[in-house]
DNA sequence: TTTAGCACTCAAGCTTACAGAGTGCTAACA
DNA sequence: TGTTAGCACTCTGTAAGCTTGAGTGCTAAA
């Protein structure tokens, strides 16, 4: 168990190290008004730190930075949620102030709001597109032999896809056919159309449309929507302002990373709940984040979705800055999806 | 005027230094086969390119590294067009070979294999929505207070945009308005609709549907689309790899200038006439790209459009190789995006 | 006109010296 | 027993000096 004077003196040093990326010595930490100990006793508690595997030292004869059971144990115990600055409250909520209807316009501010307050990287995944529910169905031919397929969802969201008609079809049968998937498939969730196509559909169209099957091809291939949602990013050059990063290898390592979409995806997806999730250094699986933190917000959309928004910054973060902010965000932003999603629900 | 000798000295020094990043001396050219001479007589030659000042020293008693006039004099008079590798031809006739249909898709592959192919960084700027005619417009009701409005261009375009309804306006009334929209801007391009529905069209709704004046603004609004097109960026990560940018600093101030879309908009896009047009470090009129070459290539759409299709690297760049590589792929892209619009223009 | 030779220059790498910041340990003090 | 002062020691970073190698310019001879 740690004393209150070792908590001081990790806390201080973490403090400092976060603000500083230098190694803390024990003369500078006794210089400081919260610490009333001469470096000397200081030393030896920081010895003992070390010993318990808070701190490291980077060389023999180096101060010590913080390890990353230090950082967890910070997160976890030290953290004192800090207040944030009346400005920066009020710059959020005016992002949120405007009534926007469009739930990427509305993820893209947040992370791009994000980026700009915390000056580290910011990722958004909006809720699942998947479990949106058909609201509309329409094909507008385009010429001879393609037309636009295209479908509204109860959320608003518009999926849209271009698609080669089989030979013969003419406006009749389009007109036809428009009618019937509307009669059927209103209601249905985007993840349940290809099935529902295939299974209910099929015998349908056989008895009513010439080439259903053709048809029914195309339109399933369009259906396909992507599983993964898109992630928005903001301040994705952030990192170059990170010391740690100094180091051009790292830095292609960790933008390799973000390119790859998919892992991302894997860490930011929340696996279960809402509320706040700090990964630090290795605990993200993942060498080319060895020196970051991922700082995942949670949060509920209407109809029991979910919705992340996270922050990617070095282990040598400013968490409780970056926490205040999320949830601050994170509220607002479930609140503009939940009104965008419950308008739809009535 | 430059005799053959300095020609062929001037050349030599430019591949060796695009290939190497290393200033090149006059012993390591008169050891190369190409040239006969002894070092004393390339050093010679040397000296007298420097003086007319197409190479310069980067310190007294260094090598030769190529000025921009250097570039500028290869590029306009020594570039022998490189054959490309069967492969890479092959590799970016396949990416064109399925038949896609969406613009942006055509579009954004592009980005990606010029990117891949090059290791710089590409950009692509397709051909302008601006000019896209109306071919159907739809509205979509959500709720009580909202709908969904979708315009759906010639070339198979959705734009689409979420707007709050008129107090009292019922499926009639909005069955109507679809009704007189669709008679009225079939054929309209989207940059004349904000004109032509305040001019021709207030009277024409006036008469018809209450409240035709809130309707007409929510509508307005939505056909706001962008004036710039949107970019399309390929290996944005690219110039992490060139030596050039070693020197987090310069990254920076590069990354910035890409990020900020507009100054790259005035970049890229084409002042007239299509083909092939080469800027060198300051010709390019942008401190962050003083050391940046950009390779223009544009390419006719159909019906009098041009796309843009661009390579940013250093000016250390493989001029020959990504020149013949721009050609290949705005052909392709050309073709591709063309029988686009035609298919849509019958 | 070309080349060989030579003196000269500069960058880069290596060594040495040194200051500064830090540690650990011990002995003295409250 | 906890705290502190003092001291020897260690490591980094920087600056100065030296050497090497690659390069240049110039001159004189072929």
């Amino acid at each position: 168990m740690l004393t209150d004077r070792q908590l001081l003196i990790l806390q201080v040093i973490i403090d400092d190290f976060i603000r500083s990326a230098q190694p803390v010595g024990s003369r500078s930490l006794s210089k400081k008004s919260e610490i009333q100990y001469s470096s000397a006793t200081v030393r030896n508690e920081m010895s003992d730190l070390e010993e318990m595997g808070f701190i490291e030292k980077t060389h023999t004869s180096s101060g010590r930075v913080p390890s990353e059971k230090g950082y967890r144990f910070y997160v976890d115990h030290l953290l004192s949620p800090q207040a944030l600055q009346q400005q920066d409250i009020s710059q959020i909520h005016s992002i949120f102030a405007e009534r926007i209807f469009e739930m990427e316009n509305i993820v893209q501010r947040s992370a791009k709001i994000l980026s700009e307050l915390t000056n580290y990287t910011s990722i958004v995944l909006g809720p699942n597109l998947q479990e949106n529910r058909v609201k509309k169905v329409q094909i507008v031919p385009l010429s001879e032999g393609t037309a636009i397929a295209i479908i509204v969802t109860d959320t608003g969201h518009v999926e849209n896809r271009r698609f080669s008609l089989p030979n013969g079809m003419n406006a009749d049968e389009i007109e036809k056919m428009v009618r019937v998937l509307n009669d059927r498939l209103v209601g249905t969730p985007l993840m349940d159309l290809h099935d529902r196509l295939y299974q209910e559909m099929a015998n349908l169209l056989k008895r009513r449309i010439a080439n259903y099957d053709l048809m029914l091809q195309a339109f399933a291939e369009i259906m396909n929507v992507p599983i993964h949602d898109k992630l928005f990013f903001g301040g994705k050059m952030n990192m170059l302002n990170q010391p740690e990063f100094s180091d051009i290898e790292k830095l292609r390592l960790l933008m390799d990373m973000i390119e790859r979409e998919e892992n991302l995806y894997k860490l930011i997806r929340p696996s279960e709940g809402v509320g706040i999730q700090v990964k630090i250094g290795k605990e993200n699986d993942n060498i080319a984040m060895e020196n970051c933190s991922l700082i995942t917000a949670t949060f509920p959309v209407a109809s029991g979705q979910r919705g992340s928004l996270a922050i990617l910054g070095p282990t040598r973060m400013e968490y409780s800055r970056v926490i205040s902010l999320l949830n601050v965000i994170s509220t607002d932003l479930s609140k503009a999806l939940s009104s965008l999603y419950e308008e739809s629900e009535e």
